[in-house]
DNA sequence: CCGCGATGTATCGCCCCGATACATCGCAGA
DNA sequence: TCTGCGATGTATCGGGGCGATACATCGCGG
């Protein structure tokens, strides 16, 4: 997951850690946070799977060694080859790890570099996930209706109402692919 | 926070782990899942902090001993004592950890047994937390409009509006507590 | 009598989050 | 001038939730 976000906004150029979750923030803020917590351990998996390189600010030894300081510098990370093979790989991808909840932010939010083709088929796989979710919220309210909870029962009108937008959504930039696609 | 939805839904009536799923998903299915990955382990918790008892439905030795058997019946748990103390003593906080994204629904689902000066703190902690992510989707996406990348914004703006949404919701629901308060 | 889907309990590894610690930098105000 | 504070920056830790998986029982229709 956030290996796929690292690799996306490393695509577009080098970044160091505190920048990458700034981006993250901005870019996918509505959806998620992705804190540091989460940022620095996927950092290190993913170079040590050989994704990204680290690109030390150093060399610039300024003069007459102001060294020997344990000085931290930023570390720049940058996407290897490996790397844009790994995230072209991962764009390709249209599976429920493409459509879940906490995953299909990141894959729309790449959705620019990612096949037409594939778009749809996330598109679509979204919509019947959360068109599942919707038949259940209904009959869980029906259910409450009757158990008379005023506010369970605002709860769950206002997780439906969500749902069916998000449903609406997913229709319109549908159709909007195909009539792109079929021209 | 398991721990809270847990406590509810036996406040109601006993239950056993797989009912308690199935409410857990019916009342809160738009929000959250809460995997058994996660519900085991919090009723093991649970019962070793002394809020929640085992009581095994056996007692029934039907006749002839038909014993022995390592037979798993169902374990029904029910509320302690404790547990109820517990209950109404989360129920009385009004914090960040009530408003929170994965909380909010929870707090929100039990209102019903909830003071009223805190369901109104509570609602407003949501909206205040939920008005801060709509400034900085924002700038956000103001930032985006200038980078141009189509489905970013559709991204960002559908997260927006999502917000805005909310907003509205929780504002609809204080002037309503309101007026019930003050007749 | 067989199989299959619902009921039911339970664990494992992975990922992520919030809190926290610590260090540097630039700048505004005493 | 020095002092302190808020932004920048890297990093770890404990804990909790999730999806996958395993396994056993029950009732029912073919």
């Amino acid at each position: 997951m956030l290996e796929l976000a690292v690799l996306g906004l490393l695509h577009e150029s080098p970044l160091h850690g505190y920048e990458l979750r700034q981006r993250l923030k901005a870019t996918l803020g509505s959806f998620r946070a992705f804190s540091y917590g989460s940022l620095y351990p996927t950092l290190r998996r993913m170079r040590d799977a050989g994704w990204i390189a680290e690109d030390d600010g150093n060399a610039e030894v300024v003069a007459g060694a102001p060294a020997l300081t344990g000085r931290r510098g930023k570390v720049v990370y940058k996407l290897t080859a490996e790397g844009k093979e790994r995230f072209t790989e991962l764009l390709s991808e249209a599976g429920p790890s493409s459509w879940e909840d906490e995953t299909f932010g990141v894959h729309f939010a790449f959705f620019s570099k990612t096949d037409p083709e594939v778009r749809v088929r996330i598109l679509e796989g979204r919509r019947s996930r959360l068109e599942e979710r919707r038949e259940g919220a209904r009959t869980g309210l029906a259910r409450t209706r009757e158990r008379l909870d005023s506010y369970t029962l605002q709860l769950q009108e206002h997780g439906l109402e969500s749902v069916e937008r998000e449903v609406r959504w997913l229709t319109e930039l549908i159709e909007t692919e195909r009539r792109n696609t079929n021209r």
